[in-house]
DNA sequence: TAACACCCTGTAGTAACTTCAGGGTCAAGT
DNA sequence: ACTTGACCCTGAAGTTACTACAGGGTGTTA
């Protein structure tokens, strides 16, 4: 019989905070784990290793959702990866979006500081003024509803 | 009497969507506009530069709590607005944090597509294989504690 | 037997909205 | 008068990935 952690060793040993454990079972993302007879979770080396692949993936930046298909092919080694490098694609390609727009909104924020180097009456406030005038996209609609995580936003 | 716009006009000439204008009320951003005699809100010009005002911050990647003190400078324009440049300059560094940590999050992420080109068995894929092993940070606790939204986190 | 660290469940809070259910209002057409 | 359709209303729940309680059990040590 091998090792075997409860909750607490777990989380130091993975990174992972004790609440978000838990949380990740009602997800299903790691299996419920046999219990002792005090009722206390048990986990194994498996678990441990799950849970760091997991946390690595997070590490990343990458939601539960691109997550999910990740551990699928991970739970058949006999499978072949494609999906695991279509996820990947697509997340490099969200960080790279994301990247992009969060240049241009620098740019935009430095131009916008500029505009106001001393303290100076609120109505005169060249940052003020500014940010009343010219939306920078010409909505058609909500373009202020793109806003979600990190990098996951469409 | 000048125009007066129903809060789909609003919605439209502002950029904000119906629904958000009227969280943005519960919010307390915008002030409750007087009703018709059917109960629909009834905006003026005030409102709607307003409300093209938050959006124009929110386009910026700006919080809500971020764009609180700015409406409040906004709304007494005697005061200074030193406050205004404060904001401003550490949004300006929330941006310029973020900004660093996917420049390094995309460079893990392209190193790590490397390992796996072809469509190999899960068991052999050099992206599973590389998610599995060593974390980035050596983690004394919840590193993964870190995400909040685009920019917001601590 | 008490203190203390650890574990349990279940619920609510976070940010900034979006979506939904179940309804009124109002102008135009029949 | 009636109906269609576009617009508006409120209130509650869903979204993401957790975090933070509240109120209680467990297990080891002094």
């Amino acid at each position: 019989m091998s090792k075997t952690y409860q909750i607490g060793e777990l989380a130091r040993l993975s990174g992972v905070p004790v609440e978000t454990v838990r949380y990740y079972e009602t997800l299903k993302l790691i299996p419920k784990p046999p219990r002792s007879q005090g009722n206390y979770r048990m986990y194994a080396q498996e678990h441990l290793e799950r849970l760091s692949f997991i946390r690595h993936c997070r590490s990343l930046d990458m939601s539960i959702d691109e997550i999910r298909p990740l551990l699928r092919v991970r739970d058949r080694p006999d499978a072949d990866c494609s999906e695991v490098n279509a996820v990947l694609d697509e997340h490099i390609e969200h960080v790279g979006e994301r990247l992009a727009e969060l240049q241009r909104l620098k740019r935009q924020l430095l131009a916008l500081r500029q505009r106001c180097q001393s303290a100076s009456r609120g109505a005169d406030c060249g940052i003020l003024t500014g940010l009343s005038g010219a939306q920078p996209p010409p909505v058609g609609r909500g373009a202020a509803a793109h806003r979600k995580d990190g990098v996951h936003r469409k």
